[in-house]
RNA sequence: GGGCCCGUAGCUCAGCGGCAGAGCGGGGGACUUUUAAUCCCAGGGCCGUGGGUUCGAAUCCCACCGGGCCCUCCA
């Protein structure tokens, strides 16, 4: 870093600014090698372009330099030579180093091996780097800097870059999907007096003026149902969620959560809206519906199985929840299984255990597992004819749920039943719990439309599409612990 | 919270009781179409931190810090 102090005040002797304040540029490397090609094809001249990027190769060879610069639309070559730059601004291309960016300014041309090149009249330092990046033949494994510094890992691992790209893409074509059918994005609360919409521990905050406690939200779904009670009859929001747990490969204490609501639908709607929102989505950030995951291919093409909770389960483990409605019994059948059974689960956490061990890390290719107890989902309506059910799907895809949706429950009174039973799990030892708040009540008793809701882990769904089996590889800047004294 | 693995030069990694190593990068030199440029030269280190064992520790043991994977939990 010592040496490139030096080079920085080496500029400044020579009266140039080691970082200018701005620059233009005529062409991105893209352009430029575009330019040169349509020059080729019309028998033009070749164009003169002004690029700009970061070095990131230079080959020096006594009296001509090779410079590799890169922009965000690619690698371009620059070449410059001692009889065409002249005496002084040759010798300062020695102060000049790998990651510093820079202007070149030139006619384009191509080398005897063929590679598109500007031809250098002149060149300008726009930014000196003071550290190295990382090496070039290897790039930068080390996880831990990739996610701390992933700016040094977008500069030089191409995949990465890319994969976040891919990112937008799905992002923006699931926003796409959703407004051209008429669902209005909105933005709720993020400091909430409740956390609800969810059974998961909050992040706790302190709000000095209003002298009270507020919770970083765990879902959305209390106040998007608040919109529907006022009018508005399909809504969505894409925003952060923020759970106080674990830190893993599959989740992130803050990570990206779709919700959206539809008035007059009910979950069947909502499995075709997700159906065809997921496909959609894939179908313009991969341009396939077929998903490599592993050695294998996911195959998001519609429509996708829907399986009742108790089949799913009765497939994969033989137990038939419903003949094992007993909690003993089923806390036998399931320590059975070979499950490291709590005492202190009940009869639907169980079900839940079941589901997420025997079900969903087996479900590789899309399907809606449907139809689940009522005590596991207090905020959905129940199943006619289907008594200690309720009208909700999970979808899975390759072995992860990727979306929650059900059909809303809007009878406030039931709404209210439904929390105190919650309460009442709790009380018996179920340490996460879906609470309710009085506001949403409120709220319900002044008639909400009879609706279908959806929740979808998006961060979930990137990691599906693009390959990857850790969050971390999907969110540009992962929770990690504080770096510590070495 | 539990289990297993990892931490050595700027980067990627060898070394695993006996002088701290390689490639790339960086420095000096040669070279006017190279592209992992090539060739020559000289450098570069609290071996994560702190204890312990030993004549002697990067190497063995313990604790701590940080990371990865799995389990737990969730989405």
């Amino acid at each position: 870093m010592a040496q490139r102090r030096a080079k920085v005040e080496r500029w400044r002797a020579r009266g140039v600014d080691p970082y200018p304040p701005r620059f233009r540029r005529s062409h991105t490397a893209r352009e430029a090698v575009a330019a040169l090609e349509e020059a080729e094809r019309t028998g033009h001249a070749p164009p003169r372009v002004t690029v700009a990027g970061r070095i990131v190769a230079m080959r020096q060879m006594g009296r001509a330099t090779f410079i590799d610069l890169r922009d965000a639309s690619g690698r371009l070559q620059t070449y410059h030579r001692l009889d065409v730059l002249g005496e002084e601004a040759y010798a300062a291309l020695d102060d000049l180093d790998l990651g510093d960016i820079v202007g070149v300014e030139g006619e384009m041309f191509r080398t005897r091996t063929g590679e598109p090149t500007v031809q250098a009249r002149a060149y300008s330092l726009l930014c000196k780097a003071l550290r190295a990046p990382p090496e070039k033949w290897h790039g930068l494994q080390d996880t831990e800097t990739r996610y701390r510094q992933r700016y040094l890992d977008l500069m030089v691992n191409d995949v990465v870059r890319e994969r976040f790209r891919l990112r937008h893409r799905i992002v923006q074509a699931v926003r796409r999907y959703l407004d051209e059918r008429g669902f209005l994005e909105v933005e709720t609360p993020v400091l909430q007096p409740h956390a609800g919409g969810a059974a998961a521990r909050p992040f706790v905050t302190y709000h000095n003026a209003l002298e009270r406690h507020l919770y970083l939200r765990i879902a959305l779904e209390l106040y998007l149902k608040r919109l529907l009670v006022g009018g508005y009859e399909r809504v969505y929001e894409l925003g952060r969620v923020f759970r106080n747990e674990g830190v893993t490969a599959r989740h992130n204490p803050e990570f990206t959560m779709l919700e959206a609501y539809q008035a007059y639908a009910d979950y069947n709607d909502i499995m075709e809206l997700t159906e065809g929102m997921v496909a959609y989505a894939t179908r313009e950030a991969l341009g396939s519906l077929q998903v490599p995951w592993g050695d294998t291919v996911i195959d998001l093409t519609p429509p996708w199985p829907r399986v009742p909770l108790r089949e799913a389960i009765r497939q994969h483990t033989g137990v038939d929840i419903e003949a094992h409605r007993d909690t003993a019994a089923l806390r036998e059948a399931a320590a059975a299984l070979g499950l490291a059974v709590d005492p202190s689960w009940d009869w639907p956490k169980l079900v839940d255990e079941l589901l997420a061990n025997f079900v969903e890390p087996r479900t590789l290719q899309p399907t809606f597992i449907i139809d689940y107890p009522v005590e596991l989902s207090p905020l959905a309506k129940a199943k006619p004819g289907a008594p200690g059910l309720v009208e909700r799907f999970e979808l899975f895809i390759a072995g992860r749920e990727v979306a929650n949706a059900y059909t809303e429950l809007n009878d406030p009174t039931e709404q209210r039943q439904r929390f105190q039973e919650q309460l009442r799990r709790r009380a018996a030892g179920q340490e996460e719990v879906e609470l309710g708040d009085e506001d949403f009540l409120v709220a319900l008793e002044h008639g909400m439309p009879p609706a279908g809701g959806l929740g979808v882990g998006i961060d979930r769904l990137v990691m599906v599409l693009t390959g990857q089996t850790s969050i971390r590889e999907v969110v540009l800047f992962p929770a990690l612990r504080e770096k510590g004294p070495a």
